[in-house]
DNA sequence: CAAAGAACAGAACAAGCGTTTAGTGTACTG
DNA sequence: CAGTACACTAAACGCTTGTTCTGTTCTTTG
């Protein structure tokens, strides 16, 4: 129902709500005016305000939009049989793998899932918090399959896991600039699986008080 | 010129900047009016414009003030011989710990680097340019050194060891809520320290076709 | 088909914004 | 000690903001 694309075949509210979307996206909440809103949907100003009862009823219904597509990526962590597809081999560990797979190219969603973890209001928490939840699980079986080492403080770890990952997206111009690929491409993520998959195969450094490695 | 502006601090001008920088660096620059600033600098909103000649120069200095303290906690990481660190055992190699170390609490330096990193501003994209560099020549000489296994991806590795890092800083809020010890202050940040060595020392993930360690 | 109500446009409004202006002290300086 | 320059306040200006108001067009429905 949610994956009609087209933009002419919407209806007025749903082009006002992808428009807020993608402004509030790449701009953030306070820099985006009402009219600019109205303007890039077509219609005007009143109309935003008769359809969502104020800037703040538009981002609310901005963000339940969001947090659905989301909980379509959630679910791919959450809902299938862990430990059949650990063992199976080829698996989505990364929270910025399963997005680039979900949102190709273009898409508002990463810029938006930045600002709501960003300004710390109650829907990135709550994403982050679901997240956490998601991260220590997968953990926990991967110990119990022997693919993960035991850590004698797992909240840190699966903290520190998801954090690296969602990095990516916090980041991604940063990255962008500094290693020459987008990581959300699918080049840029080969290359930034690749390396992440090494460190925590074998780790990054080695102890200095040992001999050197054959 | 800088000289005489040592000796203007503490003044008005100085306890307006001081403000501004603590309240873009809590709310955003966008959330901050110049009567806001002047209010909690005890001034007249037109002494703010008088002093920085609007809110962009105001905004302009208070990054420039923050890029100062921010090159300080640069200079332990690209000054000194790092061989000789290095080798010497204890090191701060992370950039969250020289931060903690740095502004130890209640400081809004931390807070505002993050405001920095994420709207792409140029004094942003320019410190995480050159804390790449700083990263990146770290790594080489602990190859050399033998304290790091060699990369045939550098860029991507350094990249990835710097946003871990940085991670922290971005969500410490969250990272705060999860592992219920805020990462920015000594207790917190040994926790985290202690983890991000296991993985970054032995790796987290082990290889699933191979049999298990003894 | 006529009545009703929803969808919509466009002008107008009050509030808040950054900034300007006018004016008052106050401290140097020749 | 007059004069200039600077730090500073208070009021006001012009503009933009989110929102409201008025009126018109479309769509449904009994």
């Amino acid at each position: 129902m949610s994956s009609t694309s087209d933009e002419r075949d919407l209806t007025a509210r749903a082009n006002i709500r992808n428009a807020a979307l993608r402004m509030f996206a790449e701009r953030g909440h306070d820099a985006v005016t009402v009219r600019e809103i109205a303007t890039g949907a077509g219609v005007s100003p009143g109309l935003v305000v008769h359809h969502f009862g104020s800037k703040d009823g538009l981002r609310a219904a901005v963000d339940a939009h969001a947090a659905e597509s989301f909980d379509a990526v959630f679910a791919e962590f959450d809902g299938a049989d862990l430990a059949q597809i650990l063992t199976g081999g080829e698996a989505t560990t990364s929270v910025a793998e399963a997005f680039a797979r979900a949102f190709p190219h273009g898409s508002p969603l990463p810029a938006y899932l930045r600002r709501l973890l960003l300004t710390n209001d109650p829907a990135g928490a709550a994403l982050f918090g679901r997240w956490y939840a998601a991260t220590r699980r997968l953990l926990d079986i991967m110990v119990e399959l022997g693919l993960a080492a035991p850590s004698d403080d797992p909240a840190v770890r699966a903290t520190f896991l998801l954090v690296n990952d969602l990095a990516v997206i916090l980041l991604r111009n940063q990255i962008a600039t500094t290693i020459g690929d987008d990581p959300l491409t699918p080049a840029g993520l080969d290359r930034w699986t690749r390396n992440v998959t090494a460190v925590y195969a074998q780790g990054a450094f080695t102890p200095p008080p040992k001999e050197p490695p054959p």
